[in-house]
RNA sequence: GGUCCCGUGGUGCAGCGGCCUAGCAUACGUCCCUGUCAAGGAUGAGAUCGCCGGUUCGAAUCCGGUCGGGACCGCCA
């Protein structure tokens, strides 16, 4: 390498290697000069962002994660630095010292903090030039994900990226801030531990000192934040990573993070208190979304259900669903009457002056209803002429007029109806009012709509185990007035837990603890445990409860989502510095990869090529 | 484990049986240019259309397989 240094300053004794001597400290950063400085000298070190090349006049916007600040070449001011730049091209690193002046009148740059000023430079010393990038680094425009992946540092280097990340760097140090205000201690907890059986599936690392046994890393703290708080640790957060081998999607990855917390001596109001107001300030200092409902709505899960078939609504809209099993049941209608027969239900719901789609337009919601899994979708819309219905004539007028007034359906308005099984007719629906909400541009992307949901049922039947098994964890508590049910009607009890919602997503989830012995067994004995398998899994922490454990709750919410939502995007990859693909392979390290036999037979292990 | 979408000069897209000797924008090279800021102008180089096989007189285009990326279902307390 021997990079042109032709402007090296004349005072330096020419190093030979630009990288060899830093030829000065940089006295401001890219996004810090403003019209106030005029007529001070500056240094400055960065990136060659654009280069526009007047043949006499060169001008250079230099980057750094800072800002922009355009330099100027004058060979009338030093023909060494203005050959120099002549040299320079996009990424290129260099170091620069020069006046800053004002720009002359009428050339001001209004889209720049520091469009006032430029920097008429004197010297200029080439720090390490850049091959051509394989993307480009200075304009917002789509690359394929393999390529941003792989070279996650150029990516890391585009404005969009780098917001995201300064974004999540002052939500996490404003969490710490937040919680270290209010008398929470950060602990650290293990990453090797000990695989449990619930739950997702564990990372394995094989231990060198104990053949044939294995660490797992953590799927969340949640029994070192529970023992935290037998230790009377009284209030414990972690800004925790979290790791789970299943496959991805765009809001999953193998490795996460959650602001995970825990207090003793609480009860659901106190941990969603906390978390609340957090959210609430947190949104307030960094986010220039707003929030639509202050407090947080609370929700249970069965009104959440039945209003928009989901326990995570998005409540930035109303377009609420409608059950009209008791209109539509007992109609003339075969779909309508042989599910209700089946123990379906016919719900629906309103899309407001969508009356006019056309037979297109209905076939693909339609599409949309059967990949969600409806085998079909029935429609009425009330046009200036009249109603248009496949099922009108079925069902008669009367009871039409009925629907319009189910629905609160005006002239103009269309409703979808969906007859199956009460879980896919939510589900179907649910996800065609996400849907609607944004064809019809009733989910505002500037709002952020938190509400909470609660009321939980505690468990539910596993088919393929035939036992109970947890809806949240198995660590979460029974409501107290259903504590009685346990023994009678397990399913219909409630359980102290508490999801986080914004937007429709989950955003976090929580609840109040079992905190004694009998209890926890007796939960673990209902979904189907032997006392062989309890003592065997869990008997670190009943013990724990046996020694004085503390009434307990807490919480974990997702960092990734969150930043995610904050930063209107769509994938968590967003929001993560270096993310894995959807095969959860790290393309810029070539992670996993294989390892020598020698390191294999070290770990005691030898491996068996898939078929 | 499954379904779907994408893969064309460095990048982003167009072309979807013969008008393709593969088009456009941008980046890149060379030259001109002293007030630009997505600078401008001129000019040049750069692609066996992801890969393998098949159909056809003829394939970037159709079919099968495979690799890479993405979205989703299953899965994920």
């Amino acid at each position: 390498m021997a990079p042109a240094i032709s402007s090296a300053p004349a005072t330096d004794p020419a190093p030979a290697l630009a990288w060899s001597v830093l030829p000065a400290k940089r006295t401001h950063t890219c996004g810090d000069l403003r019209a106030g400085g005029a007529g001070e000298r500056a240094i400055l070190q960065g990136w060659v962002h654009r280069r526009r090349d007047h043949g006499g006049l060169i001008f250079i916007d230099l980057r750094d994660r800072y800002g922009l600040t355009q330099l100027v070449f004058n060979p009338a001011i030093s023909a060494e630095a203005h050959a120099l730049a002549s040299t320079l091209r996009s990424e290129y690193v260099i170091s620069i010292e020069g006046t800053v002046n004002l720009r002359p009148a009428g050339t001001e740059n209004p889209h720049l903090p520091t469009g006032e000023i430029e920097v008429a430079v004197q010297r200029a010393v080439l720090l390490n030039p850049s091959k051509t990038p394989p993307f480009y680094v200075n304009e917002d425009v789509p690359v394929e994900e393999s390529l941003r992946l792989k070279y996650r540092y150029l990516d890391l280097r585009r404005q969009r990226l780098r917001d995201n990340i300064m974004l999540r760097h002052r939500a996490v140090k404003f969490m710490r801030d937040f919680l270290d205000a209010r008398g929470f201690v950060e602990v650290e907890t293990p990453i090797l531990t000990r695989s449990t059986p619930e739950g997702a599936r564990d990372f394995l690392v094989p231990s060198r000192l104990h053949p044939a046994e294995f660490y797992a890393l953590p799927q969340a703290p949640q029994q070192f934040k529970q023992l935290l708080m037998v230790a009377g640790m009284d209030r414990y957060f972690q800004i925790a990573r979290c790791f789970r081998d299943e496959d991805q999607r765009a809001d999953r990855q193998p490795e996460f993070t959650q602001l995970d917390l825990e207090m003793a001596f609480v009860d659901e109001a106190d941990v969603t208190g906390v978390i609340e107001d957090l959210h609430s300030e947190l949104v307030k200092r960094l986010s220039h979304k707003r929030l639509l409902v202050q407090p947080f709505p609370r929700i249970s899960y069965a009104e959440a259900m039945e209003r928009y078939g989901t326990d995570r609504p998005d409540l930035r809209f109303g377009l609420e669903l409608v059950d009209v099993t008791h209109l539509l049941g007992t109609s003339g209608f075969g779909v309508f009457r042989s599910a209700a027969e089946r123990g379906g239900m016919i719900k629906g719901i309103k899309a407001p002056g969508c009356a006019n789609w056309s037979r297109r337009e209905i076939d693909q919601v339609t599409q949309l209803a059967r990949s969600f899994g409806a085998k079909g979708l029935a429609t009425a819309a009330w046009t200036e002429e009249g109603i248009r219905s496949p099922f009108r004539q079925h069902v008669g007028d009367e009871v039409m007029a009925r629907l319009q007034q189910a629905f609160d359906a005006r002239t103009g308005d269309l409703i979808a109806l969906v007859a199956d099984k009460p879980a896919v007719a939510n589900e179907v629906l649910h996800r065609l009012r996400d849907h609607l909400g944004v064809q019809l541009g009733l989910a505002d992307p500037n709002a952020l709509a938190f509400c909470w949901v609660v009321d939980f049922p505690l468990l539910e039947w596993d088919e393929d185990r035939s036992s109970w098994t947890f809806t949240h964890n198995p660590f979460c508590a029974p409501k107290d007035t259903d504590l009685v049910l346990l023994d009678t009607d397990p399913g219909r009890a409630l359980s102290k837990q508490y999801d986080l919602i914004c937007n429709g997503y989950e955003v976090g989830g929580g609840s109040v603890r079992i905190h004694t012995r009998p209890l926890q067994e007796k939960i673990f004995r209902l979904m189907g445990h032997s006392d062989e398998q309890i003592a065997a899994q869990f008997g670190t922490i009943l013990e724990a409860f046996e020694y004085g454990a503390p009434p307990h709750g807490g919480i974990a919410t997702g960092v990734d989502r969150l930043i995610a939502i904050l930063a209107s995007e769509d994938t968590i990859r967003e929001a993560i510095a270096f993310p894995k693909n959807q095969a959860a392979a790290d393309l810029m390290m070539g992670a996993p990869s294989p390892v020598s036999e020698d390191q294999l037979a070290e770990l005691h292990i030898r491996t068996v090529p898939p078929k």
